[in-house]
DNA sequence: ATAATCAAGTGAACCGTTTCACTTCGCTGA
DNA sequence: TCAGCGAAGTGAAACGGTTCACTTGATTAT
């Protein structure tokens, strides 16, 4: 490994003038700093990041953690990061759920964080947050002065739904409930239930846990019930997905016999038979929102907007009379 | 940001003591561990994995190189490194395509590389893999002692695929090729072509490039001139999916009209109607396989293992008449 | 002629660890 | 009594950069 220090022997210099020529800073005579340049091409020298970050003590990179790469959920949450950092000088350091995480959070590897992992205890996020390591959550509501939750609009989306079934005629619904401690799925049911309750709707729900086998088993205790309900509501579309199979495997079609909606527009629903009708939102623009606010704070300590990223309703064959 | 230094006086030791105290190795009294232990523990003590890199020249971290994290294609290879990193005491850093792979490889933040971008030239391959720092390559025949190439085996499954159209009696067949500067396009055409000509059999090559919409255009083409192939092999499922997207419009159907393959079995494949028959390789396995031999390499020199990834054909309905 | 100014360049400390080479000291055995 | 030993602990250099405070020597203003 070429040093520095090879770099200012080659050129006839002091490791100071080489280390200033290099960055472009101090007062160098021009003669003097081409000479520089060209012994650090001539010995193809690149500096070693980790003496420079010691000395800074500054990384120019932002920690995503996520709780693993697949299941199509981040990818594009991660498209729109990426596209982000390619325009700044900051890198990304990508890290699923692992004993890293909270080795790299803790030796502060990065300058700041977007956490979407909830494998991370709201109180790691409380401590670790500060004015040098703002911390962005995509999957909680969490507030702090250097903490920005970045949530989806799901009451903007759920209503759509519950509008779109309302008014077709849609009277008997049920919720089928994801995971207890979701903060999505608790804003999605309250959301549902206070739709219903303004018209005077009563909505049984059904506790699942956001699995597609969830969804399956909630459908047969349904199907198996005295009368079916009209249209249901998933809290997101793996339960969706499952409920629609046990009602294939029943002779039930959607959505002639019960209208279903799910929620997070995840690919498979623009294949199935039929098609499923589900909420979708911008994932990228979530990534670029999430990363613009995070490099904003560290450039100028521009205090964090509070926002919602939109959400849509994607009305398909499954809950369409 | 406590350091170590901190602990020492803390703890009432020398630096050297507290160092040897907290990574567990010198000649240290129990007592004095333990009190050094419990200062560190006190102050909230994380070591600067900066200085720490510094010193060792080493980073414990694989990186993977990616060209970007969209398109579903390497979220499982991802997962299956990630599960092996899990066991070991590596970390794992995943670089998207931008300047900043660049200089996370010349700047030696990563103790070895996995690279899956074509954007990266087989010259800085070439350029950079040495014995300190050696590199699988998933996506091209690259050679050398430090590099280890780690490639699907397109022989077997196109030949399964073959033969699961021959022995259906289909004769007439043609091959859609993807991008030209592929080595699993170059393979998967010549396997192709090689065992129809085993059965004396002439098959004409129709030139895409990997995108759904090629395979959409040479559909258009072939439905247009005088008389239909029965069957089709298309290099990659993108343009198997357009090849029947253009066959639908012109009202054909699959298999019945002309039989299609694709290759890589994307999820879209199974939820299509028809289904589409692809060829499936174990991407999950081709993670573990790659990161295993990287850090063996790393820590035992053993010499990379030529290994193929094994395919299967997945029959669908698409070609099963 | 001389002081002031300025551009160009340098020495050395520092970032936070690790580790080599060394000291200290109590104990054992002859 | 004392050489020798091993256990416990320490000082300081090193990793590879950056940057503060400083020197040098030429130029300018008076």
């Amino acid at each position: 490994m070429t040093t520095i220090r090879d770099v200012a022997k080659r050129a006839g210099v002091s490791v100071t003038t080489a280390s200033y020529a290099l960055n472009g800073i101090g007062s160098i005579g021009e003669a003097t700093r081409k000479r520089v340049l060209e012994a650090a091409e001539e010995l193809n020298y690149h500096p070693n990041a980790f003496a420079r970050h010691l000395k800074h003590r500054k990384t120019q990179t932002i920690g995503v953690f996520i709780s693993r790469f697949g299941g199509s959920f981040y990818e594009e949450i991660l498209e729109g990061i990426h596209s982000v950092i390619l325009e700044t000088d900051y890198e990304l350091l990508v890290c699923p759920e692992s004993r890293s995480t909270r080795r790299i959070l803790l030796h502060r590897q990065v300058d700041g964080a977007i956490v979407f992992d909830s494998k991370i205890s709201n109180e790691a996020v409380l401590k670790l947050a500060s004015r040098r390591f703002p911390i962005v959550v995509l999957d909680r509501f969490l507030q702090g002065e250097f903490i920005l939750p970045l949530l989806l609009d799901n009451p903007q989306g759920v209503r759509e739904a519950f509008g779109h079934l309302y008014h077709q005629g849609l009277r008997k619904m049920a919720f089928v409930a994801g995971a207890m401690d979701s903060f999505d799925n608790a804003e999605r049911m309250a959301t549902f239930l206070a739709e219903a309750e303004q018209h005077a709707l009563h909505v049984p729900v059904y506790q699942g846990n956001f699995t597609e086998i969830s969804g399956y088993e909630i459908a047969q205790t349904i199907i198996q019930s005295d009368e079916l309900p009209e249209a249901v509501f998933c809290a997101n579309d793996q339960m969706a997905l499952g409920f629609l199979r046990a009602m294939k495997e029943h002779g039930l079609h959607a959505p002639a016999d019960i209208a279903v909606v799910g929620f997070d527009d995840i690919p498979q629903t623009r294949y199935m038979q039929p098609s499923v009708s589900t909420i979708s939102a911008s994932r990228f623009e979530w990534g670029t929102t999430a990363v613009r606010q995070l490099i904003d704070f560290l450039e100028n300590e521009s205090p964090f907007q509070p926002r919602r990223i939109p959400t849509r309703l994607q009305a398909r064959q499954s809950s369409t009379l």
